[in-house]
DNA sequence: TTACTGACCTTTT
DNA sequence: AAAAAGGCCAGTA
């Protein structure tokens, strides 16, 4: 039985729309805790493809892709510019522009 | 059962 | 300013 803050993460990715994106803290602090970001990495490595959430909408705090190339990472940059996220000269995202807003 | 690992972040030296 | 350590949860050995 998984804690009420991996379902809450799981819920929370569900909700992020399509052309936005969320760092794991931000997702962590709004399921209750700031500091368990390492704990939202699990759940989309492990339960993401279980689930189906969108979970290449989720990077780092640099606003970039945490997967290592070859390991999922053209996979996820693929998705993003499908959704209009646009990557700058650093392969990173602006998250002044795309970070997810809850509302 | 304990111990180590992992798509990380925040706080403290 | 950079570097180190602490913290969180679940899975695997």
């Amino acid at each position: 039985m998984p804690t009420p803050f991996t379902l809450n993460v799981k819920d929370l990715i569900r909700q992020i729309p399509a052309g936005k994106v969320a760092p794991y803290g931000l997702i962590a602090a709004l399921a209750g805790n700031p500091r368990a970001a390492r704990q939202v990495a699990w759940v989309l490595h492990a339960c993401s493809a279980a689930e189906h959430l969108p979970w290449h909408r989720v990077v780092n705090r640099n606003g970039k892709i945490s997967l290592k190339p070859f390991l999922g990472y053209e996979i996820q940059k693929q998705r993003l510019l499908q959704e209009g996220v646009v990557f700058d000269a650093k392969d990173a995202i602006d998250l002044d522009r795309y970070l997810w807003r809850k509302g």
